[in-house]
DNA sequence: CAGTGAGCGAGCTTCCGCTTGACTT
């Protein structure tokens, strides 16, 4: 018998289908993309690492080449596809009909090379009629739409890719920059920049009840007086909290407000008119994924990832549709099936008279699916599975059903009443005022579903509100009036819900990352949640900043769009992949985005310190300046500073409170007044840790780090005249002072220019002379708390023993001939020989030992810019010393050579002298980066040199500058 | 943003879209 391999992307798409062809059709799923360009370089296939392209995954100068790989994770279930594709008669490809669909289609084409005919085939909706109608049409695969995945890949790449290592350098490691993450992260900081803008106004109305003369009572707002309107809340300006220019209106103070209370209480008002308005409201369309996410969160309170959790074990359950989609579109069968229960649930009078359409298109929308809505050609009631499903997903079934059903309901219908009155008060002042209500007469599709409600029966009664029967010319009593005033309220901030929404109507990202791109912003420091609102860190505003001054195009909002119509020219054979691509990257005769050239000069010309300060209006005049360093967020006037705590969002910094905090700088804690010296003690927050000081001046008198399991929100007075104690004067030995320390590496005893580390940060305050000689007779790196004290030891036989050690970059082997860095999951503990040995010989590495190339990194990876040059000094000092790897034998420990000649470094002061033996140039480059502590790498444009050789030159500098200091 | 010793391996970070499990909290 003839068997046929169905592959589509999702297995439970795949189980139900499978159930619609019957016999000689087995059903599988690629589970998403099967291949993609390579994330990092674990990924790229040895043969390729050495190209320079490498890293991007494209051949950028062989027509943006892509490099196609299988994921790791996804190898095992390829193996698996190709077994199956070589055991058919036949193929279908059956994935989503979009773009990436047609792209997974074309990958899986490519990647199980199958020998027997192929055929594509889409459907928009899983029913059986559905299906058989596609298997009976198929078609190639489309590899004009094939082309057009290719491009936005690319470009997402490139984008991402290029653009993100700017960031790294302007702005702080790790960061990340994205066609859709950084406008979403810029819409944040856009509307925080009009929160920080606003300035807020207060004005006064008055709250009337009325009584009519059969006793109905009914609320009324004043609205006008002595002819003139009040003013509300749009008639002021919103960056100066003051009234508009030329806004005709009053602006009633309290005192008016207080005396109309009284003037008006109990006299009679007028009808002067009364309006009666029907209107009818629609159904909302059926959920696609970004409104089942909104009203997930308005209504059930979800946050967007809880909202797809549900969403898809209801998915895989068989209970609701496909969740992932942006399309309003209902099939036959599920419109058959809304409108059957309507009838059966609400009655006949609650139907739509036809069936309803809801066809318009989101922007961008691919419609590869049907709406979210309950599975099947009848629905299951939400209260038919009660018993079946769990929390979270029985109320996002409900939504689900309510909203479905809802679609294909009657309009609701109803009046509006608008009356207005007038009157005079006591004092003569003519006054008007209005009031409105409404009445549902007939409530349609809101019995099933009211927007942002729980519960459409509560809903209902909130949403009508009755007037009694005005009519003009009636009369009625003020009989009780409450002044009121209020606030202009700043423009709101984004919820996840809403940005979602804003996104979706710009045409950004897609319903399978809209979840995700919250994730991704939050997880990269660009915002934070605070409550519901999604707040943007002052990172945000620093990374926003860059990209909107240097790379302005790539933020813009239409971006996406733009890139999405030639996407569609592409699909469409009107362009093609290539020069679309080399335009954006390279640009074609100034034609075009030309990404990598701008980086190139952009990386010079950006003012990495420009763009960490953070403009904030309500500073303007304090001189007070907010930046975002390496270590944080923190304010700075002249010398002083002062961290920004964490909990402190952008738009709550006002004047006042920059001036609180730069008053007691960086939260430190006055601990209390050392009687001896008559100085106060300070518990701070530093660069290298929580410290303590003697002396609130700058230097101190004297600052000494906590301990290990020291808290500094808890130390006592006692413990910190304690730490200060230190260094501790242990004794005299061979005619040098034995000092305690505590250092950068810990605990250490200092004599002479020797030193030996001590076991425990305690031993400081007990260690005893004759135990400290004891230790010096020792030699170095012996005991325990020596670094290079192996974690574990893997034995193997026939070859040196394979170290596991703790290194600064995290847990690596050595045999002693070479290195490898763990990775993350290969965890220490479930470590075997085996695999060590696997590792060492897959990765390991010859630590390099070549001075000039080590060294010059060291220098550049020193988070201190200033103090660059002193590591390479130190290197190349050593030099002579160096031992080659390969005579440290494992078990040779002990036998550390003593003549380690290391000289201190010398201080920029004692250099400076000997500048008259560098060149100019060399000059420039040295005093830039120590005196200024700039980067070699943003001073090295402006003195007309390449970045890298500019690295090599202050290297030599500062060599030559310390030789001749020492005078040799 | 403080300040002290010498000594241990380089390598990676990052995009958007398509999809589930396999993990732990």
């Amino acid at each position: 018998m003839a068997r046929t391999l169905v592959i589509v992307e999702s297995p439970a798409k795949a189980r139900t289908i499978e159930k619609y062809l019957g016999k000689g059709y087995s059903v599988e799923s690629s589970i998403g993309h099967i291949r993609d360009l390579p994330k990092s370089a674990s990924d790229i296939p040895e043969k390729y690492k050495g190209q320079a392209w490498a890293r991007l995954g494209l051949d950028v100068e062989n027509d943006f080449q892509p490099l196609y790989v299988v994921a790791p994770d996804k190898r095992q279930h390829v193996a698996k596809l190709r077994k199956l594709a070589a055991e058919a008669d036949e193929i279908i490809l059956a994935t989503d009909d979009d773009r990436e669909g047609e792209s997974i289609a074309w990958h899986l084409f490519q990647e199980l090379k199958p020998k027997v005919p192929v055929k594509r085939m889409v459907f928009h909706e899983i029913t059986k009629e559905a299906i058989q109608a596609a298997i009976a049409h198929p078609r190639q695969i489309d590899t004009n739409l094939v082309e057009a995945q290719e491009a936005r890949r690319a470009l997402d790449r490139l984008y991402g890719y290029e653009v993100s290592p700017v960031l790294w350098k302007k702005v702080a490691p790790k960061l990340s920059a994205g066609r859709v993450q950084s406008v979403a992260t810029r819409m944040l900081v856009e509307r925080e920049r009009e929160r920080m803008r606003f300035v807020s106004a207060t004005w006064w109305d008055l709250l009337v009840t009325g009584k009519t003369g059969e006793d109905q009572s009914f609320p009324a707002r004043l609205t006008d007086v002595g002819g003139q309107r009040l003013a509300g809340g749009k008639d002021f300006d919103p960056l100066t909290g003051r009234l508009r220019e030329g806004a005709a209106v009053r602006l009633l103070t309290e005192a008016e407000a207080q005396a109309l209370t009284t003037g008006l209480t109990g006299q009679a008002l007028t009808v002067t008119s009364a309006e009666e308005k029907p209107f009818t409201q629609r159904p909302y369309a059926p959920f696609i994924t970004s409104t089942l996410q909104q009203e997930g969160s308005r209504k059930l309170g979800f946050a967007a990832t809880r909202t797809m959790r549900a969403a898809q074990k209801l998915y895989e359950g068989g209970y609701i549709t496909y969740m992932r989609t942006d399309s309003t579109n209902l099939s036959v069968e599920a419109v058959t099936a809304a409108r059957t229960q309507v009838t059966q649930m609400y009655g006949p009078a609650f139907l739509h008279p036809q069936p309803r359409v809801y066809a318009k298109k989101a922007k961008n929308a691919q419609e590869a699916h049907e709406a979210i809505r309950p599975a099947g050609s009848s629905f299951r009631t939400p209260d038919s599975l009660r018993g079946e499903l769990g929390g979270d997903e029985w109320r996002l079934y409900d939504l689900i059903w309510k909203r479905t059903v809802a679609s294909q309901m009657a309009d609701a219908r109803g009046r509006g009443l608008r009356v207005r009155l007038g009157g005079q008060a006591q004092g003569g002042e003519t006054v008007g005022l209005s009031a409105s209500g409404r009445t549902i007469d007939f409530p349609g599709f809101l019995r099933a579903y009211v927007e942002g409600s729980d519960d459409p029966n509560a809903a209902l009664e909130d949403r009508d509100t009755p007037l009694p029967p005005l009519k003009e010319g009636e009369r009625v009593t003020a009989e009780t009036i409450r002044p009121e005033s209020h606030e202009t309220q700043p423009p709101a901030r984004y919820t996840e819900a809403s940005l979602v929404q804003a996104l979706e109507a710009a045409g950004i990202g897609r319903p399978s990352t809209y979840a995700s791109i919250l994730g991704t912003i939050q997880d990269r420091g660009y915002a934070t949640k605070k409550g519901q609102a999604l707040v943007p860190t002052w990172t945000a505003f620093a990374t926003s900043a860059l990209l909107e001054h240097h790379f302005g195009k790539l933020v813009d909002y239409d971006f996406t769009a733009r890139m999405e119509e030639d996407l569609d020219d592409i699909a469409g054979g009107r362009a093609s992949r290539v020069p679309y691509l080399r335009r954006f990257y390279l640009g074609d005769e100034g034609q075009g985005m030309a990404l990598k050239p701008l980086i190139d000069r952009q990386m010079g010309e950006i003012d990495a310190r420009g763009i960490a300060t953070i403009h904030v209006p309500r500073l303007d005049g304090t001189g007070i300046e907010v930046r975002v360093g390496r270590y944080g967020p923190y304010m700075q006037r002249g010398e002083d500073k002062a961290n920004l705590p964490e909990g402190l969002v952008p738009d709550e910094l006002t004047a006042e409170t920059a001036e609180d905090l730069m008053s007691r700088p960086s939260g430190d804690r006055l601990i209390g007044t050392d009687e001896a010296s008559g100085h106060p003690v300070v518990a701070r927050a530093g660069r290298y840790g929580p410290y303590v000081t003697l002396g609130d001046g700058n230097p101190p008198v004297r600052s000494a780090s906590l301990f290990p399991g020291d808290d500094l929100n808890t130390l006592t007075m006692e413990r910190a005249l304690r730490l200060l104690s230190l260094p501790r004067l242990v004794g005299v030995s061979e005619g040098e002072e034995v000092w305690a320390m505590n250092g950068k590496y810990g605990p250490y005893l200092k004599r002479g220019g020797d030193s030996r580390s001590l076991n425990s940060h305690e031993e400081l305050f007990t260690v005893g002379i004759h135990e400290a000689e004891a230790l010096f007779m020792q030699p170095r790196f012996r005991g325990r708390g020596v670094a290079a004290a192996p974690l574990r030891t893997f034995e193997i036989e026939g070859r040196p023993p394979i170290l596991l050690k703790s290194g600064r970059f995290g847990p690596y082997l050595t045999d002693g001939e070479r290195n490898a860095t763990l990775r993350k999951g290969e965890g220490e503990d479930n470590l075997t020989a085996e695999r060590a040995l696997e590792i060492l010989e897959e990765r390991g590495k010859e630590p390099k030992k070549k001075a000039g190339k080590a060294a010059s990194r060291k220098a550049t990876a020193k988070p201190a810019a200033g103090k660059a040059a002193k590591p390479s000094t130190r290197s190349s000092a050593k030099k002579p010393a160096a031992k080659k790897p390969a005579v440290k034998k494992a078990g040779a420990k002990g036998t550390v050579s003593k003549s380690s000649t290391v000289k201190t470094p010398l201080t920029w002061a004692e250099l400076k002298p000997h500048l008259g033996v560098l060149s100019e140039q060399e000059r420039q480059l040295v005093t830039a980066t120590r005196e200024q502590g700039r980067k070699v790498d943003e001073v090295a444009p402006g003195l007309g040199l390449d970045v890298k050789k500019a690295k090599g030159m202050a290297l030599q500098a500062s060599k030559k500058l310390n030789q001749a200091a020492r005078g040799d």
